[in-house]
RNA sequence: GGUUCGGUAGCUCAGCUGGUUAGAGCGCAUGACUCAUAAUCAUGAGGUCGGGAGUUCAAGUCUCCCCCGAACCA
């Protein structure tokens, strides 16, 4: 049920790997934003899909579940609902958090690569490769260990040298040895894998790129990097078990890939469309999925939106359109993407094994998820790193969170308890004071959705606060403690006034801090329904209407204290537990 | 190494197609107020916009060189 004006978007972030909880620059650069991003579309009143899932397969998860002494499935089912756990503490507000292991998935992999091997641009290729012959299998990349040839490191992994940086092929190794089994038994044999035609796409690729003028800067030249370096034809099968299915159209499996599984990169990005497939069967409605990816069948009105780091943008940006352009059937496109930059631990990377950062997981102990959403989006990293630091996140939680707005709500609610019987009063004119505020709400609220429109993000929070610190400056100006004491109908209009005020700061901190918003919104007794930011509802009469529009003599409740200070010697103790100043 | 992006008040950053006295938040100083989580509000101090050269009537904003930092290179 679309209504006029509705616009129907689709959000998806980068899929979160599998191995391990992510940590908060993971989370600030993609999941978050695009978590915020729907929820502001959905206050909006648009039909918003975001969707999400795990990234499983490939070798990593393989040779963690190794070291976990797991089966990889087993490994997997665990590590998902860790993942999925840690969205749901941080109010992530998937329509449906997936798998890319799941049978959605892989049908829809299979399918690509029959669709693209029709069209020519999938071929069978010789190549060689480091043989196991204790282990009995090929070894892919990183199941490969030796001495680099270029700087004798003797630890190198097969795709990468730990030690020079240095890419590598694994055949090129000095004394190679198996990963899985420590084998010095090993040869290069001959084997063969299937081979995604990119060059042929080089063209029609970079005529999609240069015709999509509204991606950011950002992405924009990654995209053009990579095609001015030519695009190369790529192994898109690995020697794994754990993976998506070498079939024929048939469905039976390809001569010579029973041991091989598709490339993570290759299934990773389809499960988009098969995430949305699961959500679709999950809400009993098995075609719903269609009409968000197939233009021939309504996803032609779709926006599609995707949020991504900076590392993911070639894959996004080039790759997966390899494959959906390729196919030449008629999938959804991306139409914007935002690309982000690192946060850093005090300008350094964080570290599992340094004990350097917080963690998704480790972060909700401290504090609630509110606290970290506000300052990961104030501060997120849009045109460069972001340094996450102790002392940063102290200042701006203590001066935004607590004094700005919670404060606000604080003295608002409990002087209308004290002197007004806890009711929303009605008497009283309005004046200058108020005439004021509503002139700050029309030229802020505008500006707060245009940056929200324009993905913002710190520029988003900079102006909610700015429309926060507004309150307190109105209530200056109104000061109705002090009108009281010769006109309480005076003080009634400031008490007002400020009531409806607390209501909007609630109403526009939903995408940012959702929790706290919703005990701001309960204790005013706000219902559902008009918590939205519809534009048929904020501004369409002017703005004045926002300050009277509780019902006169509604009950209100003063909230608890909405957000603890961050004291100093907490700040000392995370420091210690977590690492800091570097 | 190549490429890209940055280097603006103590700190974190805004500054669109070049044009009045370079802005915000935090921090700091002073004042005001007392409804409030010692919160809030006002005022103020602090910058030769990384360095150098050039284009222009005019450059933080364009060009070149250099220094420093970060990222990407399948």
């Amino acid at each position: 049920m679309t209504t006029p004006g509705q616009r129907r978007i689709l959000v998806t972030s980068a899929l979160p790997y599998i191995n391990g909880v992510k940590h908060l620059g993971n989370l600030a650069g993609s999941m978050l934003p695009a978590d915020v991003y729907a929820r502001f579309q959905r206050l909006r009143g648009h039909d918003v899909l975001y969707i999400c899932a795990t990234d499983e397969h490939g070798t990593p998860a393989e040779l963690a579940a190794q070291a976990a002494g797991m089966s990889v499935r087993a490994y997997c089912d665990e590590q998902h609902e860790i993942q999925k756990k840690a969205g749901e503490g941080f109010e992530l507000s998937y329509d449906y958090f997936g798998r890319s292991s799941g049978e959605e998935n892989a049908r829809l992999t299979q399918h690509f690569a029959h669709v693209l091997e029709a069209e020519g641009l999938i071929e069978e290729r010789v190549m060689e490769q480091v043989y196991s012959i204790d282990d009995g299998r090929f070894l892919p990349d990183r199941y490969v260990e030796g001495t680099c040839p270029h700087c004798d490191f003797e630890k190198a992994r097969g795709d990468q040298c730990d030690n020079c940086g240095r890419l590598l092929d694994p055949v090129d190794l000095i004394d190679p040895y198996s990963a899985v089994s420590g084998s010095k038994n090993v040869e290069v044999r001959e084997t063969r894998h299937l081979f995604l035609l990119q060059s042929k796409m080089q063209d029609t690729i970079r005529q999609w790129v240069e015709q999509s003028k509204d991606w950011p800067q950002l992405a924009r030249s990654i995209a053009l990097k990579w095609l001015d370096e030519g695009l190369r034809d790529r192994a898109i099968t690995r020697d794994l078990s754990w993976g998506v299915p070498v079939t024929n159209p048939d469905g039976s499996i390809r001569e010579g890939f029973e041991k091989k599984v598709f490339y993570v990169w290759f299934d990773a990005p389809v499960e988009y469309i098969g995430a949305t497939e699961e959500w679709s069967k999950a809400t009993g409605q098995p075609d719903a999925w269609r009409n968000w990816w197939r233009t021939d069948e309504g996803a032609d009105n779709v926006e599609y939106i995707q949020f991504m780091g900076k590392d993911n943008v070639a894959f996004h940006t080039v790759s997966f359109p390899v494959t959906i352009i390729g196919s030449k059937e008629p999938w959804k496109l991306v139409d914007q993407l935002k690309a982000f930059n690192w946060v850093t631990w005090y300008g350094g990377k964080f570290s599992t094994s340094n004990k350097r950062g917080v963690f998704m997981d480790q972060a909700l102990d401290l504090l609630p998820a509110d606290y970290w959403r506000w300052y990961l989006t104030a501060n997120a990293p849009e045109g460069s790193d972001a340094a996450f630091t102790w002392e940063g996140f102290q200042a701006s939680i203590n001066s935004d969170l607590a004094n700005v707005l919670g404060n606000f709500v604080n003295r608002i609610t409990k002087y209308c308890a004290s002197k007004f019987d806890g009711q929303v009063p009605s008497a009283g004119e309005t004046g200058e004071a108020e005439a004021w505020m509503v002139s700050e709400l029309e030229t802020r609220l505008p500006q707060l959705f245009e940056h929200y429109e324009n993905m913002d993000f710190r520029k988003a929070a900079a102006e909610t606060r700015a429309i926060w610190a507004a309150g307190n400056e109105y209530l200056t100006k109104a000061e109705p403690w002090v009108k009281y004491k010769s006109d309480v109908d005076a003080a009634a209009v400031g008490v007002r006034t400020g009531l409806n005020l607390a209501a909007l700061f609630g109403i526009i901190a939903q995408p940012i801090i959702p929790k706290a918003a919703r005990m701001i919104l309960d204790a005013l007794g706000i219902p559902e329904d008009n918590r939205t930011l519809r534009a048929d509802r904020i501004g369409r009469d002017g703005y004045g209407g926002l300050l009277d529009a509780l019902p006169h003599g509604l009950a209100i409740t003063p909230p608890d204290v909405l957000f603890r200070k961050i004291e100093d010697d907490q700040v000392t103790a995370w420091t210690e537990q977590f690492g800091g100043e570097s």
